[in-house]
DNA sequence: ATGACTCGCAACGCGAGA
């Protein structure tokens, strides 16, 4: 009954001792790190090594990286999201553990919008699409997590009037991400959780957590093989109530 | 309200994030 959880840590390096301490407690057997921030010989392999996992990384200098860890092995491993050669970011990352195909993704945030950030978040998702498409054609549990920077709908934020020209909330980018589920892919949060305003990021700026002013951006997309083995899914709040805690909290699914 | 974020980088402020 592997737990899956996807997390944007904000600098792996900033976040370490937050990290390894949710490691010890949630005890999940996947993990799906978002913004490491770091190059692949600088991820602290060694210290999340000791507690039971495997790494798979695919890091950038200063910005963006993603990494997946398992307590059982990562194989089929592949970085880059398919469908543009010249594209450097380091958003995407790709496994095979505990028989689940595992897509690591951190959507690019867009803003502003219109521009060429956005025109770039727009092409990025049509990418993604096509290859959840493909995934859905070999029939076997797909999980494709991360830092989506899209809020679904207006439940998902608490006041979708301050969002409406977000690049993270226009019509064209729910769409986008509706178009996920259309293909048959199941948010595990919201299959289970039909309550409004749980949110997943809170702004460091304006007290936005004190407040509770949040968005939900930071979604599991199960295929169907994988949603019908969906036993619970939860968000990791209270993490970031912490010291030196990442914006983005956990979020995370158990499958049967 | 003389306020109001947090990263990495190499700054000794700036760009990026959302």
């Amino acid at each position: 009954m592997p737990k899956i959880a996807t997390w944007n840590v904000n600098s792996i390096k900033a976040r370490l001792p937050n990290v390894l301490d949710w490691l010890k407690e949630a005890e999940p057997d996947v993990v799906l790190l978002q913004e490491i921030k770091c190059q692949d010989e600088a991820f602290p392999r060694l210290e999340i090594e000791s507690l039971g996992y495997r790494c798979a990384v695919h890091g950038q200098k200063s910005y963006n990286g993603v990494a997946i860890l398992s307590k059982q092995p990562l194989e089929e491993v592949s970085a880059r999201l398919p469908g543009d050669e010249a594209d450097e970011h380091a958003r995407y990352l790709e496994a095979t553990t505990f028989g689940i195909r595992v897509g690591c993704l951190y959507l690019p945030n867009g803003n502003p919008a219109p521009g060429a950030k956005y025109d770039y978040k727009l092409a990025w998702m049509e990418r993604l699409a096509a290859r959840a498409e493909a995934l859905l054609a070999e029939e076997r549990p797909v999980v494709l997590a991360g830092d989506y920077n899209v809020i679904p709908e207006p439940e998902d934020c608490h006041d979708p009037k301050a969002w409406a020209a977000d690049a993270l909330f226009l019509p064209q980018t729910r769409r986008a991400f509706r178009r996920l589920l259309w293909l048959g892919y199941t948010d595990a949060f919201r299959a289970l959780h039909g309550e409004p305003h749980r949110y997943s990021f809170w702004d460091y700026q304006g007290g936005a957590w004190q407040a509770d002013e949040g968005i939900r951006i930071d979604h599991l997309l199960l295929s169907p093989q994988a949603a019908d083995r969906l036993l619970e899914s939860g968000i990791d709040r209270e993490v970031r109530g912490r010291e030196k805690a990442s914006d983005h909290v956990p979020v995370w699914c158990r499958l049967a």
